[in-house]
DNA sequence: CAGAGACTGTACCGATCGGTACAGAGAGTC
DNA sequence: GACTCTCTGTACCGATCGGTACAGTCTCTG
């Protein structure tokens, strides 16, 4: 009841989700508290809670819809549409290289993936992965592969992302997130 | 203050680590909370904080200290002091194939890794990270390869254990991480 | 200019957080 | 039996958790 200490900022939810994201990828989502996710919008709880009635579950569902689109759009999108599979592939690494900043950032949906909380998202974190997994896939039969190596090289490429995020934060080394890219796409077109 | 309902239990410091382990790979270090911990081991807080009078921060360094402990004696020793490279490698990865239950456990110190608590133990995740990477990519040498091969290898390895976990529990499917081992083992001595 | 509705900070809620204090219970020693 | 030391449960601490309530302030519409 203090008088008339009230700005008017007036945030725009899209700008807003970008900024929740990096709360969650840096302290997961048990780790990520309200008062970080104020201090990281600069909002207090009466505007989240405007913006996100549900809380911190909708925030993450959100963030999660976000990135899932921003892949949909820029990576899933590109590998089913391309009638040039290893121009495809390259640039979905550069793609990918850019938006995990060569190993600086971590993936929102590996560390949920990780944690307790993928029981809350389990469908979200499927699905990211599957239709990732999908239109890859599609694009090395394109290539030529059959079925079965596509399908394997497709996880193989996937599991490699994660596993590099992983180790170069452990290492604290984006040296070799970057060699990890390169093998990457050298063994998907491989033969 | 309610009369004489102490029970006397005597519980073994050595017991009590994998159980505490488990929450953390669970719930992560901030997920893990003393009640989640109490609950796993039986214990209340008074013999918790009898056994780790610095809390909850002694606890994670313990058993991040006996999992290290683990992989020195049967993965990285066994990495230096076989003469035989191939069948130093097809043990490593049954044996990690094994701990971490064909991909249904999961890697505390990849999880440690991702999150925030990262910054705390830094020197014990990069620590059992390199040194694995360095028994790995001696291992390597013996078989005959150049220092940077080897090392390129090692690391392809250490990543491909940590993707494999994130993805095989992103999919929920156990099939993803024995491939990975397959594929593993297959690059680590190709040509 | 009046009213509606979106957006804001803040006081507050019960629950739970990590951690402390402490007394009771058991086993060993004399 | 009295003393000591280890191990135990529990009451309690201040801080913070996610979430609610609400009054104030702005913009937009008439």
């Amino acid at each position: 009841m203090a008088k008339g200490t009230i700005a008017k900022t007036v945030s725009e939810r899209a700008d807003l989700l970008p900024l929740i994201s990096e709360v969650f990828r840096r302290h997961g989502y048990e780790g990520a508290t309200l008062a970080l996710i104020g201090k990281a919008t600069g909002l207090g709880k009466g505007s989240l809670y405007h913006f996100f009635p549900d809380g911190k579950a909708q925030m993450a569902a959100e963030v999660l819809a976000e990135i899932d689109h921003w892949f949909e759009v820029n990576i899933f999108a590109v590998l089913r549409n391309s009638n040039d599979p290893a121009q495809a592939i390259a640039d979905m690494t550069a793609c990918v290289d850019r938006y995990f900043r060569s190993g600086n950032r971590v993936c929102l949906v590996g560390v949920i993936a990780l944690g307790a909380s993928r029981d809350i998202f389990s469908s979200q974190v499927q699905d990211y992965f599957s239709r990732w997994n999908d239109a890859l896939a599609q694009t090395l039969r394109r290539a030529g592969f059959s079925a079965g190596v596509a399908r394997r090289r497709s996880e193989d490429a996937l599991l490699t992302i994660q596993g590099a995020l992983v180790l170069a934060r452990a290492l604290d080394d984006t040296r070799v997130f970057g060699q990890a890219m390169v093998d990457m796409q050298a063994r998907l077109l491989a033969k």
